[in-house]
DNA sequence: TATTGTTATACTCTATAACTATA
DNA sequence: TATAGTTATAGAGTATAACAATA
C-alpha cells in the first residue's frame, strides 16, 4: 500500500546520517519544503488510512462539505489537480457512495458535486482525523511559530 | 515530461477559486506545506530541467559534492530515499559519467561513490540553478521571514 | 468554435520482495 | 546469519492527447 512510516528510520550503529554533510541542502528553502512534506504526509496518510482516505480524497471531501453543489472545474483549480484525475478521484468515492454528480439543468455540461450524507458523516471523522495528524506533525512548535509558518506559506503559494 | 508549470493556472472569467471556500483545508499546515511544496518543485524543477537534472538528483549530487566516498546506505539514509531506487539512480548518473562507484578495499559489499570532475563541474551550475529557483519561490518571504521558515520546517523533520 | 468532463495512456516517484556477494 | 547493494516489479501520483456532449 506504500505506506510511509512516521517515525524516522531507526538508526542502530551510531546515526550515520549526523556525519553526512547537508549543509547546502539544508541551506535550501525547498529542500527544508521537502523533507517537512514528507514527514507532514507519514502522520496525515497514518490517520486518513484508518478511513480509506488518500490526501486528495479529504482534500474534495472537505471543499465539498463547505461547497456544496460545486462543479468540477472550480474543484479541480481550487485544489490543483488536473480535470482527468479529479474525474477518476470522483468516480472512485461515488461509487463508494460519499458523493454524487448531478447534471446541471441550466447547463448540461457541468456536473454539480455534492457529498451524500455517508459522505458527511465520513468529513466528519476525517476533518478530526486531520487535524490529529496536523497537530502531530507540528508538536515540537509553539503556537506562535504554527501560526508564523502558515503565515509564511501562505504566501509562497498565494495567487 | 510531466514539467509542472511555475506559474497559476491563468484564470479567465474572474478567478472561481477565490469563490470556494477552502478555509478547513487552509487551516491545516499539512495542507499549507503541500500547496508550498508543488511551487518550490516547480521552480525547481523548472531550473534543474536546464542542466538535465532530476529533483533527486540534485540532492545526490550535492551530498556527494560535500562528502566523497560516502557510501549508498549512508546516502540513501541522509536523503530518505529507498536504497533500490538509489540504485537506479546512481546507474543512471553513472552512466551519464558524473559519478563514480567503487568497491571498498576493506569490504567488498561496501560501494563509495564520488563525482567525477564532470559531475564537480555540473554541480557548481546546479547549485546556481538551486538557489536561483528558491529565490524565486520565496521572493514574497522578507529575510527574516525565510529564517522563520526554515527554522520552523527544519523543527518538523529533525530526529 | 469553445468549454466541461471523460477516457486512455504514459511517465515519474515510491515501495516491497527476492536475489547476489560479501561479511 | 546479517549487511550492502541490486533487480524486478507494483502501486500511486501526475501529466497530456483525443474524444463526446453541450454551449
Amino acid at each position: 500500500m506504500a505506506t510511509r512510516s512516521v517515525s524516522n528510520n531507526t538508526n542502530l550503529n551510531g546515526d550515520l546520517s549526523d556525519q553526512v554533510d547537508q549543509s547546502e541542502l539544508l541551506n535550501l528553502l525547498g529542500y527544508n519544503v521537502r523533507r517537512a512534506y514528507l514527514v507532514v504526509q507519514a502522520h496525515f496518510d497514518e490517520q486518513m488510512e484508518k478511513l480509506g482516505l488518500r490526501q486528495a480524497d479529504f482534500a474534495v471531501i472537505s471543499t465539498l462539505r463547505h461547497n456544496p453543489g460545486i462543479n468540477q472545474k472550480a474543484l479541480a483549480e481550487a485544489l490543483a489537480i488536473a480535470p482527468p484525475n479529479l474525474a477518476t478521484l470522483l468516480d472512485r468515492l461515488e461509487s463508494s457512495g460519499l458523493l454524487t454528480r448531478q447534471r446541471s439543468a441550466d447547463d448540461k455540461r457541468i456536473q454539480q458535486v455534492s457529498l451524500t450524507q455517508q459522505g458527511t458523516k465520513l468529513h466528519a471523522q476525517a476533518s478530526k482525523a486531520a487535524q490529529k495528524a496536523d497537530d502531530a506533525a507540528v508538536s515540537k512548535l509553539t503556537v506562535e511559530e504554527r501560526k508564523q509558518l502558515k503565515s509564511h506559506l501562505s504566501k509562497i503559494f498565494a495567487d
